[in-house]
Parts: structure tokens; C-alpha cells; sequence
DNA sequence: TTAATTGCAAAAACTTTGCAATCGG
DNA sequence: CCGATTGCAAAGTTTTTGCAATTAA
């Protein structure tokens, strides 16, 4: 299994650290598993709270996020205001994001070009890329539906 | 002047909602402005307070921030970690950030082509963007050189 | 054994808010 | 005069950290 594949690679990658291998860090990355596609950290605390309140404290789910951000399992991919949204990545192909500001839906893209016209931009200016972001906000089309609607009803009013 | 007229259309904003025209609104425009093109919120608290305690609070600054956002004269551009950098827009054409992580420099960019093709994939999505940003993290040229100097000296050592 | 990890509570950093005093229209 | 704004201090959020106890190697 995928999951099962990544904590193998975790285990080395702390193994190369001189880090430990211990049962809260790969419970934890269970319950990302488990929780869904994209979380911030106090819903993950309170989702493992909910189940098993041993698993991990606070401090644990937060140093384990940090841990599992250097080692790539999961990334930063939505700020908005002083939100903070991950995406446990777990080997899947790189892409971007389209965020609702209406009802938070997150769909996720990718096109190539796009990255090619980032590498370019970045040779120009000699700037070597670690990694990016791109964001766009706005309506999806359930929620254009929506205000259609409400749009509608207010005229009727 | 270009700040001129910024401050008037912001004074229209204001009218136009039944707010108030107070000075303190309009010194940290000036204060934005005389800051240069990016800043976080609490280095411009006390850029303020260096100058001029009088101009306005922590919490004026903070309210005055957000209106700027949402009349459109400041946007948050970078977040990075747990900072948020905003950027004086002041009428600049829209444009992305190449971000070093390293010394923290900022560089602009703007790619026709890349905005042209998130046009397309909102279309795709039937999604109506609002706004967007594109931040590319890595390491600048000085740092790269700067880096490479220092791996001499490790060899060498 | 011993160095890393954990949980806890405390602190830190950043931001928002209630309220009384003040100011703008 | 009335309602918006301000400054202050207090409270809210989110995240980090010091420390003693515990656990992995």
C-alpha cells in the first residue's frame, strides 16, 4: 500500500537523522491518512482527540507536522487570512490549487505550461526554485448557482 | 502624484461607505508608502512608533490595514511559515514574487502566458477567479554565490 | 545508559475586540 | 448631536518552548 510504502521512507529518513522511530509519529500519519485530502493542524488534533485521545498531544501532532513537512509528506498549500491548509502529498504528482472563498471547496489542478513558464522566470533571474505555490481564489460554480439563485429571490422580494 | 491620488480615491471609499475621514488613515498611507514596497504588519507598528507615536495605535494600524486590503491599495503577497508580507500596491500592474529563503529578498515578476493559462483553467472549472498569487520559493543568485563560497571554505577546511 | 521524545502548562507571537473617550460630519 | 473611530488593555488564536518524566536505541 501507498501509505504503507511512505512510512517505510519515513522510518529512514529519521533513522538518517538520528531521530526515533516511535508509535506517535506513524500514528499520526495514519490519521492524516485517515482524516482526508486537506486538513489544518487543530482539526487534526481534535480529529485524533476524537478518536483516541492517546495517540498524541498537541505539541506531538504539531512537532509531527513540522517533521513530516522537512521530510515532504506533507505541504503548506492554502493561506488564507491566518489559516493555515495542508495537503498530505503521500507521492501524489504535483499540482495546484483553486479555492472558493464561498464555501471553502479546494480543486486541485495541474498544468504543465505553467511550470515551464516558471522555470524560465526562474533561469532569468538566476533564481534557483525549491518550491512553489499558486493560489486562485474565487466562486466556484455551485456557488455562482447559488447566488443566481439568491440573486433571483431578492428580485422577487 | 500617484499617493495623491490614491489618497483621494481612498477618501471617495470611505465616503461611499458612511466611514470617516480621519487623518490617522491617511498618515499610514504615507507611512506604507515612505516604509517601501513590502512589510508585515508588526514591523510597520513600529516603524510608526519610531517616528511618530502620535499617528496611530497598534489596533488603528490593524483596522487601517484591513481597508486598505479591501479597498484594494494593499494586498498579502508572500506568507511564509507563520509571517504574512503585505505589498503596497498603489496602482503597480499586477505581477508574482520570486522569494528567497535565504536573505529573504524579494524579486517581481510577470508572465503574461502564466496568467493567460489560469484564465484558461478557470474556464475549465466554470470558476470565477477573484485573485490570485503565485509565490516561488529558493534560493537567490548572491546566495547561490555566497553559498558556493562557503562550500570552498568547508573544503578547504 | 543516554539522547531523543513526549505531555503539560506556560509563554510567545500575532490579531481581534469591548469599552469609554473622542472626533468627524 | 449621533454615529464612527480611536487607544487601551484584555482576550482570542495559533504556534512554540522549557522542563521533568518517559521511551527508543
Amino acid at each position: 500500500m501507498q501509505i504503507e510504502e511512505l512510512k517505510h521512507k519515513f522510518e529512514q529518513f529519521l533513522r538518517q537523522r538520528g531521530y526515533k522511530i516511535t508509535k506517535g509519529r506513524f500514528e499520526i500519519i495514519d490519521r492524516i491518512a485517515s482524516y482526508g485530502q486537506h486538513f489544518e493542524i487543530e482539526e487534526l488534533v481534535r480529529w485524533i482527540a476524537s478518536q483516541d485521545r492517546s495517540v498524541a498531544s498537541r505539541s506531538t501532532v504539531y512537532r509531527t507536522v513540522r517533521l513530516l513537512q522537512e521530510f515532504g509528506a506533507i505541504r503548506e498549500v492554502i493561506k488564507l487570512g491566518n489559516r493555515t491548509i495542508y495537503e498530505f502529498v503521500a507521492g501524489k504528482p504535483h499540482h495546484e490549487h483553486l479555492i472558493c472563498v464561498e464555501c471553502g471547496k479546494i480543486i486541485e489542478f495541474y498544468k504543465e505550461e505553467i511550470e515551464d513558464l516558471q522555470d524560465r522566470v526562474c533561469e532569468e533571474h538566476d533564481f534557483t526554485p525549491i518550491n512553489h505555490r499558486l493560489e486562485i481564489f474565487g466562486i466556484c460554480s455551485e456557488c455562482k448557482g447559488r447566488k443566481d439563485e439568491n440573486r433571483r429571490l431578492q428580485a422577487y422580494a
